[in-house]
DNA sequence: ATAAGTGTTCTGGTCCCGAGAACGGTGATG
DNA sequence: CATCACCGTTCTCGGGACCAGAACACTTAT
């Protein structure tokens, strides 16, 4: 869905955001010569940023302010799966020891709305907001797996089928085989694609209508995961705070 | 800092943004109306955010995307003093069982950074990236009374003293006469001044140099805090947690 | 059928964004 | 200590793009 008129002043100052978000803090110079654009330019754009909290100045050095978080903040407590989703995936941290998870689709990728560490837990370098392609996670598999088949098409034509790792699913026809199992089993595994030694498991949260909402997920080192566990006691804990998700949402 | 050559192009967009947050999901026309543009140029302005993912389409409404999450949590991710003091929020609230709250200034105003709630933890209505006023919380007070009497009087003039609750500190010498109080016990207390019943109590944490980098409070309903809890062992279990902080920023 | 609402598209004229040059300050260098 | 090189900031003014308003396509209510 492309804009059919852009307004390009606009698209200017989200580039600057996200250049300076890639960069960390930098200066006026340094910007213009990544973007393109004139000195003046760039100076303009990151006063009017910084007289509304979008960035602020260190030094003679700009950074991304905490407005955007407000704004991503409150945009996320008012989703309807994340208020009910939390509790559930907070225990569910508390419970494995280890690190869970849980992601939403926005315009054909992933977004991670929150994480929870148990005591135990790893330490990936997700966080809140972070984007990432849904066929790579265990989570966004158990999202995939519950959409039309002619949605998952739009998003692989969208966004492609990047291989993060040699053992990245590549192709079409590799991920609807994958997906096929995934709606026989339940849930979505990662064993060590996404990084080597790591074990996902996830379950979709569906709404009574059959719509997929999200997912929820628990990660750990494959050291702390057995082959039975990976398909025992582990996706019938997952499954269960799915579960009381989908209760809750649908009163 | 007000910018010399804003443009205002971005701050249309800004303020659509704002709006958009405020109302929820909303339609062109209204929003057309609340800003006072025409129609066609909120279209334009909606149909790029949605380009980029800072604005999506839900049926004929539009509504804020989680792409101000990622660039947020980005954000927050980077910052040192989050870095450092989450796992002690965390576990400030799992031992006092209550809820636990980590606070930085930006541009003179409290921002939330994070909140962790321990098994009984009252359930406020922050979350992280939320803003507000300094002089209204004992997260804000702690950082007040470590900042330059300037520093103080340039905030006051710029946000001035809004009294949330008829308990809210009103002038400026109420306020530095309190501030000096903060100064001389090394934490501050909020007793019911935010919310009726509600007690908090602040420690700052401070850098090698003496710079305040934000607080760590805890908040909990006054029925489980006597007199002597918040002037013993709570304060106690505060300030070791800032402690902590503080040294590991320092290394 | 009609009407009143919506989101979207189109066009033209006015306003403002932004290249480039000049300014003021700071730190390195010989 | 003068010189230089670099920074962020300010200024001007011409060309480009933003946007009011009107027209369109569509849905819903009467």
């Amino acid at each position: 869905m492309d804009a059919k008129h852009p307004v390009r002043t606009t698209e200017k100052t989200l580039a600057l955001v996200e250049e300076l978000m890639e960069k960390g803090p930098c200066g006026v110079t340094e910007l213009a010569s990544d973007l393109q654009m004139g000195k003046s330019a760039v100076h303009n754009h990151l006063t009017t940023l910084q007289k509304h909290g979008y960035v602020l100045k260190d030094g003679d050095d700009y950074r991304v302010g905490l407005k955007f978080l407000e704004v991503g903040g409150h945009s996320r407590k008012s989703m309807e799966v994340y208020q009910i989703a939390e509790p559930e995936v907070k225990s569910l941290a508390a419970d494995t020891g280890e690190l869970a998870n849980l992601l939403v689709e926005e315009q054909g990728m992933g977004v991670y709305l929150m994480r929870a560490k148990g005591d135990d837990a790893v330490d990936l370098d997700t966080y809140a907001g972070l984007r990432t392609h849904l066929h790579t996670t265990a989570l966004g598999k158990a999202i995939l797996a519950n959409l039309p088949e002619s949605r998952v098409d739009e998003i692989i034509e969208r966004h492609g089928l990047e291989q993060k790792t040699p053992k990245s699913i590549g192709t079409r026809q590799e991920l609807f085989q994958v997906l096929e199992a995934v709606r026989e089993r339940g849930y979505a595994i990662d064993d060590g694609e996404r990084l080597e030694g790591l074990r996902c498991l996830a379950a979709p949260i569906k709404s009574s209508s059959g719509e997929v909402l999200g997912a929820i997920s628990v990660s750990a080192p494959a050291s702390r995961v057995s082959d039975e566990d990976l398909h025992g006691a582990l996706p019938e804990r997952v499954l269960s705070a799915a579960n009381v998700v989908e209760l809750n949402i649908n009163y």
